[in-house]
DNA sequence: CTGTTAGCGCATTCAT
DNA sequence: ATGAATGCGCTAACAG
């Protein structure tokens, strides 16, 4: 039964006609189901190809069938953060449809999966525009793309040498921080997450900057609400004075929204909570946060993508093509902070 | 400059070598970032292709080089509610993932968009599997698709002809209904959401089953925490004596909660309210709610694929195919709804 | 450095 | 009803 098990190819039509003593003609009608086939030869056929374990090939098909070459871009992410990159990809996924381009979303687990990815759409030229979300690739990959012409966008890294949307997050670090010594806070802690995620260590670093590298902190494995808690529990353990806490994602900051409250603390009286991102449903919870524009995240994403696929008759003039950008972060007092600046947005 | 704008079809290497002067694996040579092709003839080879707004052919170039026949699915999704289908995307693009399957996401917008899709996958034979959710197709469809060999399987939707997992809706209103009255609501109201999913349809249907034709309803146009609040108002301010609200999905429940907040009534104290889905997050809202397993929607439909596109040998003995299923929904009592019963879920 | 040639796997006439 | 031949657009030796 092991005929040639041994790297054998995928078999073709031509395999199958053979096998069953039919033309390849005959192969490609069962294949599309046409009616003007004796049921005899379509059994005979169909079971060849069940006995190969045949697949139709689509390039071959396309190609011969000649239909419209749909531009289709890659789109990179790290799902860590699942709530984030839901908000992203929707307007993302609409922007790419407007444009009449294919999405396809890979869900990267890590970086040697990330840099499968990559080589695989290398090798095989399989999209003709890539995305990346949070993440970023050395040189030579940029390098590498950029010969071959697959035009690359990085959204929340700031890739060098590919247009890159980002925020300034040692910024937004900052600011949270100092927010919460602004609202009385006199010991804060620092709840972050994975060290993979730049966006997380650099909102640390705006942490520390203000609040001293000797602040207590406690890290996340995962961008879980439990997680979240968890780390809350034992940072609240440790330091018992601790007033305030910035959670690097908005998902940890709930979690410890819960342990305070387990512990009969009340958020934005007796300890200050803030996190990051203002996700879908946190404003509900009444987190207060440092926004993030996720929409136009992938709105941007969508819009470059579709400019940068749009060489051409254009492209001639120097048309100017796609800028990096940092867009703005925002404050948004909620109820877990205290509102001292009497400026911040209230929402 | 409108050379022959007419109908012109895509050029091909064959028209940038024409137009450039130099023979089509010059040509190749450029798109592929060869070194070894000289400067000028280089340029001159680029800018032919600006002049005629050349794109490779995707289809053709893999066919060349022999790639992997990675098996690819389609994944429709109407993205009128985001975040359950953010919820379900997540595992299936992960379990796709595991089985080397590559993901083409499709947000579907409307009836006649979803057979754009569709009609161009048949023609383009753009993926091996399609995966539709929270959507039906007329039985011509499922019959043309499966003459040409393309499995369909079906989410939160109960297509006949294909493999189905969905939930009982309809049953899923009568608790839901039920569960408020035992509460001791004795006027429950309903907030519905767009007609286009029958999932809702059928929680309404549930609804007037337990609750008469004549009770209360206002339907929201999308699903938004916005459209949640106004219907709500709407249907306050008619009938005021209102004591309990069923709404078809989360994301209307808690505008609904804001509605009723803001009219200082209690939730789960002088008036309840109950959503569909358990989305995340609604558990730290403390929402009761109708949990459905969106988790296991997204694995379902990737472990269904990859049996389906695992033909062959092992399909010879009729190894057992994939099955429609009907999953358990659970009603979880939070805080918005009265737990009366004393066996309900507590979470 | 560059042109010629031969497939890649399939759909599709055109014969038979 | 079915087989043989042709071409889809591109890459990859192989010559020059």
């Amino acid at each position: 039964m092991y005929e040639s098990a041994f790297m054998a190819p995928n078999p073709t039509i031509y395999d199958i006609a053979k096998r069953a003593g039919v033309g390849i003609a005959t192969v490609s009608r069962v294949l599309n189901g046409s009616e003007r086939v004796a049921d005899a030869t379509r059994e005979a056929v169909q079971r060849a190809m069940q006995e190969l374990d045949f697949r139709p090939n689509r390039a071959a098909r396309r190609l011969a069938v000649g239909g419209v070459n749909r531009p289709r871009v890659a789109a990179l992410m790290p799902f860590f953060s699942a709530s984030f990159y839901y908000a992203v990809s929707a307007p993302l996924s609409a922007g790419l449809i407007a444009a009449d381009i294919d999405l396809v979303l890979y869900n990267i687990q890590d970086r040697e999966h990330k840099n499968r990815v990559l080589d695989r759409i290398v090798a095989e030229r399989a999209c003709e525009g890539i995305v990346l979300f949070s993440m970023g690739v050395r040189d030579e990959r940029i390098a590498e793309l950029g010969r071959i012409g697959i035009p690359v966008v990085c959204v929340d890294y700031p890739q060098i040498g590919v247009p890159a949307l980002t925020v300034d997050n040692i910024e937004a670090g900052r600011i949270a921080t100092r927010h919460l010594i602004k609202g009385g806070a006199r010991h804060v802690g620092l709840i972050t997450g994975p060290t993979v995620a730049l966006a997380f260590r650099q909102r640390e670093e705006g942490f520390i900057e203000i609040s001293g590298a000797k602040s207590p902190q406690e890290r996340a494995e995962t961008v879980t609400i439990e997680a979240g808690r968890q780390a809350a529990i034992n940072l609240l353990d440790q330091f018992p004075t601790l007033d305030a806490l910035m959670c690097v994602s908005d998902i940890l900051a709930v979690g410890a929204l819960q342990a305070v409250r387990a512990r009969n603390r009340i958020p934005g009286d007796d300890i200050q909570i803030i996190g990051f991102d203002d996700q879908p449903l946190i404003d509900v919870i009444g987190l207060s946060t440092i926004r993030q524009p996720m929409d136009e995240f992938g709105a941007w994403a969508a819009r470059s993508m579709a400019t940068l696929l749009k060489r051409g008759k254009e492209q001639i003039n120097n048309t100017p093509t796609v800028e990096s950008q940092v867009l703005p972060i925002e404050l948004v007092v909620r109820s877990t902070t205290r509102d001292t600046s009497g400026s911040a947005k209230k929402r």
